[in-house]
DNA sequence: TCGATACCTGTCCAAAAGTACAATGTGCGC
DNA sequence: GCGCACATTGTACTTTTGGACAGGTATCGA
């Protein structure tokens, strides 16, 4: 398990080399060239001396990288965790976290796992339950949807077709259509289009008859 | 580290037998009995069986037993994990993973980390953003996309029909489905459901970027 | 016990969507 | 002028989707 840590300042490799003594280490995202096709390793990405407008954009960089990215701030606040973490970072800590905290984090990342301080998770999931569809749906109408067809629904949601539908939840395809149908007429909705951006809260065109 | 598996289904033991060979089994939670003080584990619950009204409040009380809880469902979906990591639970999978699977999400959950399907998980923080105010990043992919494309790609992105976006952009159905063709090439998307969606942001279970 | 409802399935059909192969015209940079 | 990307359309085809019509079962409450 291999160890770069992005930073501009020198200061902070002192605690990092406590935590990986044989992490590399380098300035900037550019640096880090091409990923080396060898054994996986973790990305420390300290965001603290970019301007905000950049951040985003390094998370994305470092991302594409390869390895799963921690993003390391000075200040850690939710909204920027949300963002930056929607960027496609696994992690989120603070810049000051230490050497302990450091490897319990790169355990959790390194085995496809998510990490946030706890009083950021909480706020997550609390934050999570608003924003998709639950047993108090955001629009009343899906209250009309029997349990199974809300299965149905949540799928084309995500883009599945029928025969992918039929799979995951184990019935026909032309179950899926009995389905579909029903759910159509219930949201008012004309095809499975439709159907997916209503149930992402997406307006469309002509969803009027 | 103990694991404590709560499950009716006497058939799904063998399987987390192999991960966990010292595993404790349970069929309630209700018979897991007083927390002990001793070493620190990770309840294990299957929610297959139970009904999905009971479900949250299995799991909260599982919750009070004071170890990571980690939900399997037999279907995983969205709207339901949400719900019960919400209540408490800090990984969500699949009844039936792997059991070098569940090692991993064992480790990730043990040292405070937090374990989702990688889907979910992205799902998840694309919806979290919605509650929390950031610039939309538009996705460089749409660059690839000449002018006309794009345009056809925005009416998909509405949910009309390649008759509505020919009358809209006053060419013929075969010119659209033209179009089209090149744009799922282009965005690596299967379909005008994948595309819609994709438009919004919103990623799907099935595309691989 | 008798509906009502949800859930599941079948056949058949028609429309829509998507692909393969091919062709024409237009504008733009070298 | 030549090459090239873009836009457009055609024929023909397969796949997917959605609906019509017609059933089965199971559950639950009156």
């Amino acid at each position: 398990m291999e160890h770069l840590f992005i930073t501009p300042a020198g200061k902070l490799r002192d605690r990092w080399k406590q935590a990986f003594p044989r992490g590399r280490a380098a300035v900037q995202v550019a640096d880090i060239g091409e990923a080396t096709s060898g054994p996986r390793g973790i990305v420390w990405l300290d965001i603290a001396a970019l301007a905000p407008a950049e951040r985003s954009a390094q998370v994305q960089a470092a991302a594409a990288f390869g390895w799963p990215v921690v993003v390391m701030a000075a200040t850690p606040g939710e909204s920027e965790a949300f963002q930056l973490l929607n960027q496609g970072a696994m992690g989120y800590c603070h810049l000051k976290a230490a050497p302990e905290q450091l490897r319990e984090i790169a355990l959790v990342v390194e085995h496809g796992g998510f990490w946030m301080p706890p009083e950021l998770m909480q706020r997550f999931l609390a934050l999570s339950t608003r924003v998709v569809p639950t047993e108090a749906p955001i629009d009343p109408e899906l209250n009309e949807l029997t349990s199974r067809e809300l299965m149905v629904a949540e799928q084309v949601a995500h883009g599945a077709s029928n025969r992918e539908i039929s799979e995951a939840l184990d019935i026909t395809e032309r179950t899926v259509k009995a389905h579909l149908s029903a759910i159509f007429e219930k949201l008012g909705v004309r095809d499975r289009v439709q159907l997916a951006l209503a149930m992402n809260n997406i307006p469309t065109y002509t969803t009027v008859n």
